[in-house]
DNA sequence: CGCGTTTGACCTGCGC
DNA sequence: GCGCAGGTCAAACGCG
């Protein structure tokens, strides 16, 4: 499987903003940057705007990486993928019509030939002495499990919003337990409790990053 | 009292 | 069909 690199954080943000998911085995998985995105539990701890409340690893992961559905760890490497969806440039990304501005993955099922199916989810490798962080969203506990071949337990989390079914999964590498996996699935059907993120185009390039973000709240 | 966590039980899918 | 592993449920419990 094709591996890319994202080491800092600023990969990371135009790996979620601009380019073609590489996890999904190369197929066509579009990120979208938004609250409602998986994606969005990074760049909070990704930028500086208002991130008093975080504690010092949440403002400063120092690793992260993408992983696919199998849980296989992806490196990604800037400007080797397709081209960037096509929302609008310098668009506040808010809810549309459809429900949300989302991260969408769709993923072929090893062995089950070429129909692609849509998974919502998404896996992230970050290094953090925090197991859960602070994405913006209001996250409640609903099952810990042994995993085989992991001496770490795998915690699962539903979100509390009524009527919102995301999950996510976190545990740590079984390889490295100073690196935390999360896996997401579903869309977020409202908005995040805190904070909204606006989406920039840049014209030379056609890729979109994130031009700021605006804190709701006390 | 309300909300969130813990934890054992239960359910389901998959491989043999 | 059986066993295993992963995922979910729900009662019990703790805390503010």
């Amino acid at each position: 499987m094709a591996l890319a690199s994202c080491n800092s954080l600023a990969d990371a943000v135009f790996l979620d903003m601009a380019y073609r998911n590489p996890c999904d085995g190369g197929l066509a998985s579009t990120f979208y940057g938004g609250a409602g995105s998986p994606a969005a539990a990074f760049l909070r701890p990704a930028f500086g705007a208002a991130p008093a409340d975080l504690a010092p690893q949440q403002r400063q992961p120092d690793a992260l990486e993408c992983l696919s559905d199998d849980g296989v760890s992806s490196v990604v490497v800037p400007g080797t993928f397709g081209t960037p969806p096509p929302p609008p440039p310098r668009m506040p990304v808010v809810p549309d019509a459809s429900g949300y501005a989302h991260a969408r993955g769709t993923a072929a099922v090893a062995g089950e030939g070429s129909t692609p199916r849509t998974t919502d989810r998404i896996a992230f490798r970050m290094r953090s002495e925090e197991e859960v962080l602070d994405d913006g969203y209001k996250w409640r506990k609903y099952g810990k499990k042994s995993v085989k071949n992991s001496p770490n337990p795998r915690n699962y989390y539903r979100c509390s919003t009524e009527g919102c079914n995301v999950k996510k999964r976190v545990e740590r590498d079984k390889d490295d337990p100073s690196y935390v996996v999360t896996m997401y699935e579903g869309v977020h059907n409202h908005v995040s409790p805190g904070t909204i993120y606006y989406a920039t185009q840049d014209a030379a390039s056609g890729r979109f990053f994130v031009a700021g973000m605006h804190q709701f709240g006390p």
